[in-house]
DNA sequence: GAATAATAGTTAGACATCGAATAGTTAAAT
DNA sequence: ATTTAACTATTCGATGTCTAACTATTATTC
């Protein structure tokens, strides 16, 4: 060893361990019910942004979900291949395209909420409300900390 | 809207997404020093594995960081490519290739450690030591209870 | 001991993901 | 009005990631 940690350090690394493989459980389980639909994650989020918002451009998508605008192309992509979102050029300023949901689109996503929230639902009754609600405030405090 | 949310399923939705939200923020941090020294994030998981337990076969890596050995196979493909890891296939038993971190592998993770480290601690700082245990404990719990 | 199982790793094909470079469009500047 | 700057989306090249099919090796079974 030619460094050291100190006791804060060794915590906070086991923290985020925790942090990364809990996510990782929770989502899991989410991944597993989408992809059963023949969608990846990113499609569903994709999909769901559309659905809730409503119609929006890839620069808004990628920034609701996080994402590069060059992965959003690519999501797209394949959306529209199975006919599950529409692009359409924008007339008054021809830089923007707007994505819509289609009618097969949305069928999908109706068809996949209820099972979809069900589960999401079951993975955090291991917590009670109180639990929940610290849960959350943490995770926003976590968040909200990482300001640079 | 063709299907109905509880309550207790909207509460769910927000929280995964604020848990996904936080780890998002939290793991970017990490990603950055990360990527500043031109590894990835996985390169830098396998990297630290071998360098931390030692020698291991990649089936072993692969369940250590919770990925597939196909991934595992590319990433040390190009770990190996930069001479950070070294493949050597156990004589014993064929089948088994034992992977060794090299001394420019060892250099390099040495060289990154410390800042990491101390920016990983830094990104719970935000927390005081009750809320860290708290966080940890509410990781814990809801990583053991997605059970199937 | 030959046929069969199991195991470690690779390959192939698909999608995700990013940063950087590019094309096309509109806004700002001068 | 022309140049410049800003912005949206795409493409490219690299890497990650998965599942499924495959190879090579070892273990098991009859």
């Amino acid at each position: 060893m030619k460094y050291t940690t100190t006791k804060r350090e060794r915590e906070a690394l086991s923290l985020i361990t925790k942090l990364l493989k809990t996510t990782n459980a929770v989502s899991s389980v989410a991944t597993a019910y989408i992809s059963a639909h023949q969608l990846t994650v990113s499609q569903f989020g994709v999909l769901e942004a559309v659905y809730h918002v409503g119609p929006m451009c890839q620069r808004d998508i990628a920034e609701k979900t996080l994402k590069s605008t060059a992965n959003i192309t690519t999501v797209i992509d394949n959306l529209e291949k199975r006919g599950l979102v529409e692009r359409r050029r924008s007339s008054d300023d021809r830089r923007y395209i707007t994505i819509h949901i289609t009618g097969a689109g949305k069928q999908l996503l109706e068809e996949i909420f209820p099972e979809h929230n069900r589960r999401v639902e079951q993975c955090f009754a291991v917590l009670d409300p109180a639990e929940k609600i610290e849960f959350a405030r943490l995770c926003k405090k976590l968040r909200l900390g990482q300001r640079k």
